[in-house]
Formats: structure tokens, C-alpha cells, sequence
DNA sequence: TGTTAGCACTCTTTATGGTTGAGTGCTAAC
DNA sequence: GTTAGCACTCAACCATAAAGAGTGCTAACA
């Protein structure tokens, strides 16, 4: 019934495991000495005959080596790879511990993680679409400006400027605030209809146009986190790999890298797409942008409960060290689950 | 007196000119036919041969044409450039009018003006060194946590969490509130000393502490101006100068523009070095930074009075379209300094 | 004296062809 | 089923040649 009996499964292992090291296609002969088979070049070649039938090898002429096809790659990730033993590495802990700031950890935490890697990292803030507001003030800056401050549950602080007509004298300011709180505190975006809306534009009375502008920013706030921000490091990495470094194909990534835009779509196919395990490896066309398709890559979720999401994620090339990528995103994924989970209580 | 006479000037000019056109080297029977001079090649030649030993062009080698050299570039720069009479290109005003966040104003920016220009733009958001605090609050957001909101002359909005013990009566905020805003409005950075401190303290009498953290988070917030944001666009189209092309250089440039910090240099040279025309141009060497000596920077500071300056830059190779780059950074700059003085009345 | 035509020379670029070496597929023997 | 052996393929390398662009220099010319 198995496609591959014992030996192909470790031939393959063998010549997967060689080319990740030496990016070279690899020949019978080198299978036939580095590997404790104790074959002959000749029944290796044989072997290698039937797994490239098989469609998991490939030759990129026909006088060189065998290189992984993409198919090859996803039964090494599938079925061949040693996941490490998970020993909790901590990794730099007190530098997230003593930033405040989350943008500051989330960049941080991409640079370190295309330092280990010395691939292209990407991260997401967790997106809180479902976020539930917290605190919410109104001030009155100078004569003609009024700042709104949103908390949200998270500890995301929001800030928006309304311009308005003339300044709001101490006890309007006061009730308006009181309102506002009172009527929108936890609630999420999605929570905040119609219904919600006009019962307070109602209370507002005269100062309707003021909730009105209220209402805008807070849907700004959350809107803008929906286009999330994604953060890179290591983008010049991929030059390293001379497999992508011709200069087309590194433009276009470059590009990609640059222009969030398709990150993004990156990003959300992840989430969608997402299993328990929390870790998804896209190889070569499988995945959902078009121009990494000579590319891997490899993402995870972190997760703060009630929906909160956020995305970790390695861009490298096919021939990826996906043990040592999967292990550093994994242990990233638990500090970022736990460190989140502490903001949080 | 002069180094170089009429004609010379004309075929420096006609060899510059061509050169930025097509990034080859130039030869004699090129001028001689491109340029209005009506002399043979031969004669060309001699001339060529002046200028080489006077130091305006080099050879790459022995049998090729001639290229600039970053001296002839300067003399180009200084004196053959035409500058255009700026005609007020309004460069999607629109655009500006109606973001609000400074921020997504200058990403905008820079992208156009990559697009515009096709080298990597950066752009750095005006320092407020010398901003004055016009509006402070402190809010009660949860039980143990205290939001400080800062507002500056510019509008800028900073804020920032403090942990407290345990939360403070609505009466006591308000005191602080008070206290803060008498105290420290109007005043910029360099302005809160000591004295003022040990003033301030005093009279929070118990509640000193908060001050104190208050007073670390305005400092954190002016600090972080300090360390400035810089915005860079375009960065890939590095890649589209054959001349800046190969793997080594290209990967030390864009190095550079992910990790901000010579930018940041580069930056602060500019601000520091700046003559009133606003335009600088640094040739090969004469950049700040070591890795852009096979490029040309040009850079623009805009101001707001009072110190508040940023710049913009435009960073490509050597062989740039001067003119129209200079015509953009003039055009943009003055778009900022009207756009931001509008915003500060 | 300045300009120009002409020519030998230099040096890059491109093409050509031969050689090498790695690797394969196939056949025949074990 | 495994292996040794051999013919074959093909990229990579190298040397050599030819082409072409451009120069410097000399000598002639106005």
C-alpha cells in the first residue's frame, strides 16, 4: 500500500537531509558512501531511478545529481523530520520582560528570530478584532481640539484627534465621558450596532455630532488594526541564498517584503487556514503568494484566547533547515503565548 | 584663473549628460556627434584627455570611454545643472489634506517620491527637540494601571502606562492632573530641570512617585523622538542600477535601510550641516556613511521654526537624474513646510 | 597653433571548441 | 537482488580567436 518501502524512505531521508547541507544536487555515489546502507552507487541509482518516477526527486539535467522536489520536501516535512525535544530554550526573556512597548517586542523579537534563523522573518501583532474596549476619554486639548483616548482590553492605547467648532465647557466634557464609558465599556467592535449607536446619540442630545466623531475614531482604531502591521527583519537574507539571489527573483521579494500588502494576505490565509498544531509550512507553490513560489515558508499563530491572533513567520528558500526553523518558531510561539498571557491578567 | 575653459565646460557637460543617460561609458566620436561643438573626435580626444589629467572623468579602462568622476560630478552639480524653474507641482496635495496621522502622511510621501524619482526615498518625521508640552492627563484605566497621555505643541500625541500600587480616588487625579498642567505646560524638553522637578515633587507630597514616573515617561517620550523614525521607500530599486546591482554591495545598502540606525546618521549630518538654500548633495565619498560611497545622496531639510526640521532623501547611484531629483525634494519640502505650518495654527 | 585624419595599439566582449569531471542509464555478471 | 563496468551526457572550465569600441600619437593641414 505505501508509495515507499524502508529503503527508498531512507534514501530520500539521505538525500534530502545532504542537499539541505550542501545545496548541491547529490549524486548516487555520495548517497552510497555518507549513508550506512551499505549499497553500491549502482543500486542507489536504481533507487533514485524509481523515486524520481515517483515525482519526489528531480534532475536538473540529466548528467547532475538529484535535487528534492517539492513533493519530496513535504514528505520530509510530513514524515522524515526530527522534531527537536522541545527543551524550553528561553530565549532572551528579559528583553521582552523590560520593553513596554509591544511593537518594540514584536520587532525585537523578529530580529532575533532572522538572526537564529538567518532567514527573512515576519511578525504580526496579534490583530484584536475582537477586542473589547476598556477605558475612554474625551479631552479638550486647545480651543478647537478634542482628544480621544481607547483603552482596549489588551492594553493597546488609541488616540485620535476631533476638531470641533468651539471647546466644550468642564461638565459637559464630564458627562459626555461618563456616557461613553458607561455605554461602551467591553464591548467589541462587532457588539457596537446600530441599536448601541443610537440609544447614545439620543443621550447625547445636542452633542450627538460629538459621539458621531467619537464613533469614527473608535472604528478607525479598530479598522486600522485589521490591516495589521507586519514587521520584517532579516530581509537581505534571502541574498545569502544563491538560489534566489538572481536579481529578478530577489527584487520580487525584496518587493514583497517592503510592500506589506501581500504579507497581509499571507498572514490571513494563515489564520484561516490554521490547525491545532499551531505550525503551517508552505513549500514552493503551495504557497498562497505567488511570488515566493521558489520559496518556503513557514508560519505559526500565537493565540490569546477569545479569538486574538497573531503570526509568526520564517520566508526562506525550498532548501530550508526546517527542524531548526520549526523548533525557533515553536518556542517563540510558547514565550509569545505566555508573555501575552501575562500583559493580559 | 578658471580650471576649465568655455569648452571644456561644454564637453565635461555633454560627457555628464550622456553618461547619466545611459550608464556607459562615453567615447570621443560620441561627443562629437551628440554635442553642438562641430569637433572632430580627434580633437574631442585632446580635450578628453585634459580633463582626465585635471581629474573631472576617469577611464575605467585603458580602451573604454570616459565616465565622471565624483569631482566631475560635483562641478556638474554646482555649476552645469539647470535647475527648473519650479513650477508649483501640486503633488497630490489632496492626499496630504486628508490623513491625519503624520505618519501615514510621510510613508505616503516617501513613496511617492520614489516612485517618482525610481531611487529609495527616506523621509524622517520633524524633531521635536525643542516641542512644548501643551496638554497633560493622567487616567484611572483599570485598578492597577495609570495612563499618562501627553500632548505637544505639533499635536504629537504620546502616552504611556504606569503601574501603580493600587488605584487613586478620582479627587487625588484630579489634583495631579492640575499640578501636572500648571507645571510643566509650555515647557520643552530642556526646559524641566531640576528645579522644576524638586518644585513639582513637593507639592505632590505623597503622591511623588507618580511624578516621578510621569516625569520618565515625558522624558521616554521626548527621548524617542530623539532616536527619530525614519521612513524609507524604494528601497528594491536599488537593485535596478546595474552598477549597484552586484550581491555584495546591494545586500550592504539595503542592510542599511532595514536597520535604521546610519540613517539616523546620515540624518543628523544633514540637520547639522545645513546651509539655508535646504538642498545638500553628497557625492560618492562625501557621504556621511561608508556604504553609500558608490552613491549619491541628496537630502532636503524642512522646517517648522523653533528647530523643529526633518528631512527627506533621495538615495541612489551616482549616475542620478540630479535634476529631477533636486526638483522633487524642493517641491516636496515646501509642500511640508506649508502643510505643517498649516497644521500648527 | 589649433584641428583633423589615420593608424597602431589596448582591452573588453563574445563566440568557439576542446577538455574535464561528475553523474547517469544500461547491460551483463555474480 | 546487487554490483561492476562502460558508454554517454552535460555543465563547467579554460584557452584561444575574432570583433568592436575607443584611445594615444603622429603627421598633415589650414
Amino acid at each position: 500500500m505505501q508509495e515507499l518501502d524502508e529503503r527508498k524512505t531512507r534514501i530520500l531521508n539521505a538525500i534530502i537531509r545532504n542537499y539541505l547541507d550542501t545545496g548541491e544536487p547529490v549524486g548516487s555515489r555520495t548517497i552510497s558512501k555518507y549513508s550506512d546502507l551499505n549499497l553500491s552507487s549502482a543500486t542507489i541509482r536504481n533507487e533514485m531511478s524509481d523515486l524520481e518516477e515517483l515525482g519526489y526527486i528531480l534532475q536538473p539535467h540529466t548528467s547532475a545529481g538529484r535535487i528534492p522536489s517539492d513533493k519530496g520536501y513535504r514528505f520530509y516535512v510530513d514524515n522524515l523530520m526530527k522534531e527537536k525535544d522541545q527543551e524550553v530554550t528561553e530565549m532572551k526573556e528579559f528583553m521582552i520582560e523590560h520593553t513596554e512597548r509591544m511593537e518594540q517586542v514584536l520587532k525585537q523579537m523578529a530580529k532575533v528570530l532572522a538572526a537564529n534563523t538567518n532567514y527573512t522573518a515576519m511578525i504580526t501583532a496579534p490583530s484584536y478584532q475582537r477586542n473589547k474596549v476598556k477605558f475612554l476619554q474625551l479631552s479638550q486639548v486647545d480651543e478647537e481640539q478634542l482628544l480621544a483616548v481607547i483603552v482596549t482590553e489588551g492594553n493597546l492605547v488609541k488616540n485620535k484627534m476631533i476638531s470641533t467648532r468651539e471647546a466644550l465647557d468642564n461638565e459637559t466634557l464630564l458627562k459626555l465621558n461618563i456616557l461613553l464609558n458607561t455605554s461602551l465599556n467591553g464591548l467589541s467592535a462587532e457588539q457596537i450596532n446600530l441599536g448601541t449607536i443610537a440609544r447614545l446619540k439620543e443621550q447625547a442630545g445636542i452633542h450627538s455630532n460629538i459621539v458621531s466623531d467619537v464613533l469614527d475614531a473608535l472604528a478607525g482604531a479598530f479598522q486600522e488594526d485589521e490591516d495589521l502591521e507586519v514587521y520584517t527583519s532579516g530581509t537581505t537574507n534571502i541574498l545569502k541564498y544563491p538560489e534566489l539571489n538572481d536579481s529578478q527573483k530577489a527584487s520580487e521579494l525584496l518587493n514583497a517584503f517592503e510592500e506589506k500588502k501581500q504579507l497581509v494576505t499571507l498572514v490571513n490565509e494563515t489564520l484561516a487556514s490554521q490547525e491545532q498544531t499551531g505550525i503551517q509550512v508552505y513549500i514552493g507553490d503551495e504557497s498562497p503568494i505567488q511570488n515566493m513560489k521558489d520559496c518556503s515558508v513557514v508560519t505559526a499563530t500565537y493565540q490569546l484566547g477569545e479569538g486574538m491572533k497573531g503570526t509568526i513567520g520564517i520566508i526562506g528558500p525550498k532548501r530550508m533547515d526546517y527542524e531548526n526553523v520549526v523548533d525557533n518558531l515553536k518556542t517563540l510561539k510558547n514565550q509569545l503565548d505566555t508573555v501575552f498571557q501575562k500583559k493580559r491578567e
